[in-house]
DNA sequence: AACCATAACAACCGCATCAAA
DNA sequence: GTTTGATGCGGTTGTTATGGT
């Protein structure tokens, strides 16, 4: 143990005064904590905890907190549009995954990481190259992204398809596992009809859908949020107009911005282009491809370093990674 | 049924940053 | 200007669930 942790330790220890619990949080403890914030107030997580009469740090408090008490956490199945906006925005700002979650309301940097390295750098091993070099990026932007906004346009004909013959279902491959939340909040929006971030909505045309606004994104992680003032619940944000495909889904896609995992200040990141300043539209479709930032290929012909594309396809199938919730059906 | 491997998720650790004293 | 405590972030580890043999 090093002399910081120590320090750390002996401190928190003090505070809390002594025994102090660890590993799993039990159903007793998460109420506490719960009721607690409902009550005071997010903040002061040292003395919350020890005026909530929970034995934890309050590190371990604002984790419990934010990334699994939280009322405004959608849980479930990571959707395709979510995992296209994880791959666009990794690749442009690496692992900064508080950035990243911000664009994904709803869903913790912590989620967002484990995303990351259980299913993408899965993918990377598979293709026995480093989740950061080169290659794969390749892989990424061109075949595995365009592949699932393919599959997000897919799912939208489904939808569109199912409307006009009177279902009022989602797609498959946009409905959750469901919640397991301890704690749901009922008045939240249902996740299928969770906000995306406002500059997406906007890009795709702004009020349609008759959706109202999407609330304005915290400048933390998380931290900013507080169940009072939640920002979620109320506003119903719908998702874009699903008859357009996946157009609606703009970014500047400019391979120039990436960081390349490399980790950057903050004062860099504001100066990095959000996703959709750069007015570029994403579609897919072979022959009209405007303004396209992914080149104009058949992935079939397409090779990268040598990879076996059919492997890769095989294994991307294999792993439910594009609908999860429609392959396990 | 038992064992093992893997995936998914929860929690912790160490460090950086910031603000208040 | 320095110290100290609180907070946030990214990396890592631990635990549990699930599926295959």
């Amino acid at each position: 143990m090093d002399m910081a942790h120590e320090r750390d330790a002996s401190s928190e220890e003090e505070v809390m005064g002594g025994d102090l619990r660890r590993g799993p949080w039990t159903v007793e403890e998460d109420l506490l904590l719960v009721n607690y914030i409902a009550a005071h107030g997010e903040g002061r997580w040292n003395s919350l905890a020890r005026s909530a009469g929970l034995k934890r740090t309050g590190k371990s408090c604002r984790l419990r907190w934010l990334n699994y008490l939280r009322p405004d956490l959608r849980r479930g199945n990571i959707t395709p549009q979510e995992q296209l906006l994880i791959l666009e925005l990794h690749s442009r700002w690496g692992n900064r995954w508080s950035k990243i979650a911000q664009h994904l309301p709803g869903r913790t940097d912590n989620e967002i990481k484990n995303y990351w390295r259980t299913r993408v750098q899965k993918h990377a091993k598979q293709l026995k190259c480093d989740v950061n070099s080169q290659q794969f990026k390749d892989v990424m932007r061109y075949l595995w992204m365009p592949r699932l906004v393919e599959r997000i346009q897919a799912a939208a004909a489904g939808q569109q398809q199912q409307q006009e013959g009177g279902a009022d279902t989602p797609p498959l491959s946009w409905q959750h596992g469901g919640s397991d939340g301890l704690y749901e909040s009922p008045e939240l929006p249902a996740p299928d009809a969770s906000c995306w971030p406002a500059e997406y909505c906007a890009a795709a045309g702004g009020a349609q859908s008759g959706g109202t606004p999407a609330p304005e994104l915290s400048s933390t992680t998380a931290g900013s949020s507080s169940p009072s003032t939640d920002s979620g619940a109320g506003a119903q944000p719908s998702w874009p107009t699903q008859a357009d495909g996946a157009e609606w889904f703009t970014t500047a896609c400019d391979a120039s911005s990436a960081t390349g995992g490399v980790a950057m200040r903050d004062t860099e990141l504001e100066l990095a282009q959000p996703p959709c300043q750069g007015g570029q539209t994403w579609t897919t479709s072979e022959s009209s491809l405007p303004g396209l930032t992914f080149p104009d290929l058949a992935v079939a012909d397409f090779e990268i370093g040598g990879f076996d594309v059919d492997s890769f396809w095989t294994s991307m199938e294999d792993d439910q990674l594009w609908c999860p919730t429609q392959a396990a059906v």
